[in-house]
DNA sequence: GCCCCATATGAGACCGGTCTCACAAGATGG
DNA sequence: CCATCTTGTGAGACCGGTCTCATATGGGGC
């Protein structure tokens, strides 16, 4: 009932050598004598011998580690990162630390504490704010190996994969206006989260180009949560002159007005249209389907892990900046205003 | 650009004391007289002294994390649980470390073994086969804090924590039953997960009980993926004399049946009836919504982290085995059948 | 036969903490 | 006033590896 693990010295000595000569037969390097070796791997194997990776890690500084703290791992957008990096990160004999910051700045810091206290090799981070984050960036100075996704505070320049939200929020606006629409509602959340800040920002571009001019009553600020979403939803609709479409800035948003319509008994794409940032499953599983901007989430995972090995390896390059395009994946939601 | 991290020694230079004195300052235990212990905190502050707990580690034996193996983290089953896990562990302190085994029991044996390198405290794992595991069998036998969820391997006296799932299956199907259907097909994946076959053991017990006599033709096998689950729906319901209600044995499954209804035309609940295992959000979210089996998934996640932190505390109390109930969520998706 | 070098091996430093133990003071007390 | 106890502190062992360096041995070249 004490498993008192089998240490080098243990098999060392099962096999009459020294720990060094022990440490070079399993590890090859340096010489060793052909029976010698053969004799520890032998009484290795028997002993059940494992390695102590605390101890080389204590040695050589590190774990092979990567954390990483999402912003909340049932966010399916999370959750495929996850996935990702961690079959990615196996390719390099890594494993995966998870720890996710809730959304919440003061969480967040305590998270990247307690982890880096545990000297990993590296974080991949989706910051929970955009703003100026003093932490990340003493981390950057000093060399830490560090990977943004998502989402960027100001001010810092690190290797980061964001997606053009706001290109893709005025494609995706812009299409309800060629569409025929005029009056489009936004629902965002008024958050610290800078990719919505993108998002509202590309729906204003989109509107003035086209010379429309924004009616703030069309926007409605809630918290990301489908239920909230409902309630905004339902309040926008409710005016005497409701919007004729609808461009949510996430998919629990846009779930939530899925809802909302349902249950206002206003039905796509005929009363009203509809397009959401961000692709989720169940887009494809209303009738009808829901036209989206989709963003390439399974290119980020493998290219994140590239990004933080080559810092890890030591690169000294000036930092990465990918942002990748969004997709406008037009389904069944957007039809012309019935009005017009 | 060389970080050097700020060890011990450097603090108790800087304050003029022995390393042993500083760490008692720091760490509160034995004799430290008072101005001592002020001035190494506030060196320690300056120059932002962090721990090294890799070196705590290798002289106490563990770091503080836990790891877990679910089959797969996109499945928002173990997404879910994850999420729980992570929270929880944190109000003791502990990190999570998470590597996916695929549902694959040789990348699972992998898995494992990397993670027991690491010397972690314990092990949360939801083995991919139910077929006896030598693994896992000798690290319970050394005492190594495990606790299995969701399926357990055979002859493994171990703290698992399972649902009710061939009652769960049986109630289901004893429900299309009492709702007049005869011809009840099944999906499931002839796979080793222990899971699949109690639900179809749970299937074949409803229809014997109420005395109808199980049409092998009736039940189909099929990967857990939505796509194959869509090809076996189509080929279930072209047979010249159709099924009126169709069970799956999880969420996957559940989608592909929804999709293959689709596009075959098939309108639940008129049509067709259909009842799946597992809760998924978008059951809520399709016309009709699904009437499904559902299993207390939040608590899954709390209780593995009592289990497994009583383990490591070192109980030796018999293994606990806990199972719980499921619940049949009526929504819309079932009725009495047409031609009955 | 002598020197040099490649090969094989062990001793021991080291990583950054924790913790035991010995020891030096000052306080207590009889 | 000496013995004893309480404090405060440092030296150094230790955790389990890695790795440098010194040493031992044998073969090859001249």
């Amino acid at each position: 009932m004490k498993p008192k693990a089998v240490t080098l010295k243990d098999v060392a000595a099962a096999a009459n050598v020294s720990r060094a000569t022990a440490a070079r037969a399993l590890n090859g390097y340096g010489y060793v004598g052909g029976d010698a070796a053969e004799r520890v791997r032998t009484v290795a194997r028997e002993l059940g011998y494992r390695g102590n990776r605390i101890a080389q890690a204590l040695r050589q500084g590190e774990l092979p580690l990567i954390g990483f703290v999402p912003g909340d791992i049932l966010n399916p957008f999370f959750s495929q990162i996850a996935h990702d990096l961690d079959m990615e990160l196996r390719g390099s004999r890594h494993n995966l630390l998870i720890a996710a910051s809730q959304e919440d700045p003061e969480q967040e810091r305590q998270v990247i504490d307690s982890l880096r206290a545990l000297a990993l090799r590296g974080l991949i981070i989706a910051p929970a704010t955009s703003d100026p984050n003093p932490q990340l960036a003493a981390m950057l100075e000093e060399g830490y190996p560090l990977v943004l996704i998502d989402r960027v505070p100001e001010g810092l320049d690190c290797d980061q994969i964001t997606v053009d939200n706001r290109e893709g929020a005025r494609n995706a606006v812009d299409y309800l206006i060629r569409s025929g629409h005029r009056r489009i509602a936004l629902i965002h959340d008024g958050s610290r989260i800078g990719t919505a800040r993108e998002r509202l920002a590309g729906y204003s571009e989109a509107l003035e180009s086209r010379g429309i001019a924004a009616d703030p009553a069309l926007i409605a600020e809630s918290p990301s949560t489908v239920s909230h979403a409902i309630d905004a939803t339902i309040r926008l609709f409710h005016r005497q002159d409701p919007p004729t479409a609808l461009f949510t800035v996430d998919s629990l948003m846009t779930q939530g007005a899925m809802l909302a319509f349902r249950s206002l008994g206003l039905s796509m794409p005929h009363d009203v249209s509809l397009v959401g940032f961000d692709d989720f499953d169940m887009a494809t599983f209303s009738d009808p389907q829901i036209t989206v901007v989709s963003q390439p989430i399974k290119k980020i995972g493998p290219l994140a892990v590239e990004m933080i090995m080559a810092r890890i390896q030591g690169s000294r390059a000036p930092a990465r900046h990918v942002q990748f395009p969004t997709q406008l994946t037009v389904r069944g939601s957007v039809s012309r205003p019935r009005s017009a």
